[in-house]
Formats: C-alpha cells, structure tokens, sequence
DNA sequence: TACTTCATCCGCCATA
DNA sequence: CTTATGGCGGATGAAG
C-alpha cells in the first residue's frame, strides 16, 4: 500500500498504535498536523498510523477499531517524526522487550520523537529519557520520577522539548505539542490558524474549556471577543461584573455585550457562570475541599449560590455530585477492573467521562 | 418562603 | 443613506 504520496518535502509523521491505545492520543495529535496541510493547500506532512506487526487493534475498552496503514518495518526510511501516545495498556506494553528494543533502534533513526500523556513511560522503558527534561499527565509524574530517578520529570508542563525528545501532558496537551512542533516547523501562524479550527471544534463539543497558556498568549492580540473569553477563564472568580470588564478593555458596555453575544450566541454572564460552574465541578472532582470554600475557589460565592447553580444547571446539588463521583471511583467495580489488569486512573478518568455524559437527571 | 436590592441585557433611539 | 456605536430605561431574574 503507498500512503506516501506527497513531495519529498514533506515531513513523514508515523504514529504508533497497540492494543489499549487511547484514541484521543491518536486523533488529537493526528487532526492538527492533517488541518496543516488543509489550511495550508500543501503537504507539508505525511501521516501514516502503524502497529509493529501491521495487525488491527482496539482502543481503550475497545469500544473502537483502528486500522494502521502499515507495520514497523513498512514505515519510510524517511520517517521524520515518531509519535508514541499513551493508553491504559502503557504498563503493560512497557514491560514487553521486544517492544522497547524495537523502540530504542528505531529513536535512533528519526529526527524527532514525542509522546503523548502517558506514552512518555514507554520512551522511559526505552530508556529514551535518560537525562532530559520530559513532560506526562499530572496524574503520573510522581510515578515517572520514581521509576525513572534519573529522568527529569515536569509535573505541570503542557509539552517540554528536550533535544530532539518532545513530551506532553495528558490527552490534550497532545494537540498542543502538535501545535508546538507545526509552529517550529513551518511558523507560527500557520499553528495559530489550526490551533483556531482546533478550539472551534472543541468548542462546539462541549468539550472541557481547559485552554493552554501556549494557545492564549497566541490568541490574546486576534479577536475582542477571545480576550473577553480569556480574561475569564484565566481567573473565574475575579471581578467580572460588566462594567469592571468594559472598563478594562476600555469599550463601552453596550458594544461589548452586543458583541459578545453576536459572535458566541452566549451573553457575557452565561459565560462567567457557566466557566464558574466547571470550576467548580472540578474542584469537587479532584480536591477534598469544603463546598464552601469551592464556591469561593470558583467565583460562585456562597455555599447558597452555588447549591442553587449547580440545581438549576445539572439538577444535582454539590454534594450529590461529588458523591455520585466518589462513588463511581471507589465503587465495587474495583476488584473488576484490577482483574483485568488496568492502571485504576485510566478507568476512573472513563468513568468521569461516562458520568458526564450520560449523568442520571435528578429525582427533586 | 417571601421580600428587597441589584446586576444584567436588550430594545429603542440619537449620534458619528 | 447605511452602518457601527453607545447612552438610557425598564423588564427580568439572580443574590442575599
């Protein structure tokens, strides 16, 4: 098969896949490099997917089927840039040495190398990351640094290029070191018109509205209405009451309302409350603070305030939700998922997810 | 729960 | 004349 078909220019993107791989690793990355060569009417990259032995494999709880256009040894002698994403199965494949043998060759004969979220283990288990700085999901980074003393692990970076070594945080973060390697490719405003598409996208998803210090400051001189945006999210439980914003984007209310809302369809207090309500929800999610002091943290105030957001918008109090979410974490399904042998944070973030999405409606 | 107070936001219209 | 701006006032609904 000849997936190569572009001017020896362009730079060749092969991206692992194995069994257990998570798909947003795979596509995240993979939509940003494929919106390059859309926007910019050439091709610039060429993107293949492989496994080591060219078989099919399954995403995540394989609920999803991927197909690899070849296998390693059908990769391009050419190959630029190797990806490596991450997965539940990361563990387990990072012991299997045939796999990490293949992988330390083969670093060797490229120009770049990244990982995405966890798949950072598997360049560790390569012993890829001897002595350089190297980014994973927060979730992991103590891990990393305790199997890898000797790696320099960066709990809080989106993405670290270290040499030729590039490395990104969870999920997401896979589409900005993406963005990263297009803008030191071929210019920053190329990466800019994709990391537009990318935001749109999401947006429209429902997607979670964590936006990188990478992608604001890009943003920050295009549109008003970004900057509106921005200013909240950087700091949802600021002071931004109409006037003390139309103040310091020195506009009038007015036009800055009319504005906002011609262009998002959403006025500028639908925005602040519903940033302010996400905040909140992932301080319940991840922290063991008191609800009060999370209706502060997130901008909704007061224990009352935020008890009446969270019924009118979700049809759950605070409480219920974070129990809902405890429960679905340490619930009896853990001796099912030991069993099956995977890592208990990948399942607990499927399980967020799940909650999210399909989430009960509340009996009053 | 009922009540007061206040921010929001949109139609309307004058103005640039 | 068209278009964008922005001030005003009141309906609405949220906060306390």
């Amino acid at each position: 098969m000849n997936v190569y078909q572009s001017p020896p220019t362009a730079h060749v993107v092969a991206m692992l896949l194995y069994d257990g791989v998570a798909a947003s690793d795979v596509a995240g990355p993979l939509e940003c490099f494929g919106l390059a060569n859309y926007l910019s009417g050439r091709s610039l990259y060429q993107i293949c997917t492989f496994t080591l032995d060219g078989a099919p494999v399954n995403a995540g709880g394989a609920w999803l089927g991927l197909a690899p256009n070849c296998s390693a040894e059908g990769l391009p002698a050419n190959l630029h840039t190797l990806l490596v994403p991450g997965g539940p199965a990361v563990f387990k494949i990072s012991q299997d040495p045939a796999f990490t043998r293949w992988l330390a060759a083969r670093a060797n004969t490229v120009e770049r190398i990244g990982s995405i979220c966890n798949g950072t283990f598997l360049l560790a288990a390569a012993g890829l990351t001897k002595g350089r700085r190297v980014a994973t999901h927060w979730v992991y980074a103590n891990e990393l640094a305790r199997q890898h003393p000797e790696t320099d692990v960066d709990a809080d970076a989106l993405f670290v290029q270290s040499g030729p070594l590039w490395s990104s945080g969870g999920m997401s973060a896979g589409m900005d070191l993406a963005l990263a390697i297009i803008e030191a490719d071929f210019g920053r405003t190329l990466a800019m018109e994709v990391a537009r598409m990318m935001v749109l996208y999401m947006r429209r998803a429902g997607g979670q509205n964590q936006f990188s210090v990478h992608l604001q400051s890009q943003f920050a001189d295009i549109p008003m209405v970004e900057r509106i945006r921005q200013i909240i999210m950087d700091d949802p439980a600021g002071d931004h009451r109409i006037e003390t914003l139309a103040k310091n984007l020195a506009m009038s209310e007015r036009t800055m309302l009319r504005l906002f809302k011609e262009s998002t369809g959403q006025t500028i207090g639908e925005f602040v409350i519903g940033i302010r309500l996400r905040t909140a929800c992932t301080l319940l999610e991840t922290s063991y603070r008191e609800v009060k002091e999370i209706a502060i943290l997130s901008g909704l105030g007061t224990e009352a305030n935020m008890r009446r957001t969270f019924m009118s918008r979700l049809k759950v109090s605070p409480t219920e939700y974070r129990d809902r979410f405890r429960l679905e974490t340490e619930g009896a399904g853990l001796e099912h998922r030991q069993k099956l042998g995977y890592d208990d944070h990948w399942l607990h973030r499927y399980e967020v997810m799940d909650f999210r999405k399909g989430g009960k409606p509340a009996s009053a």
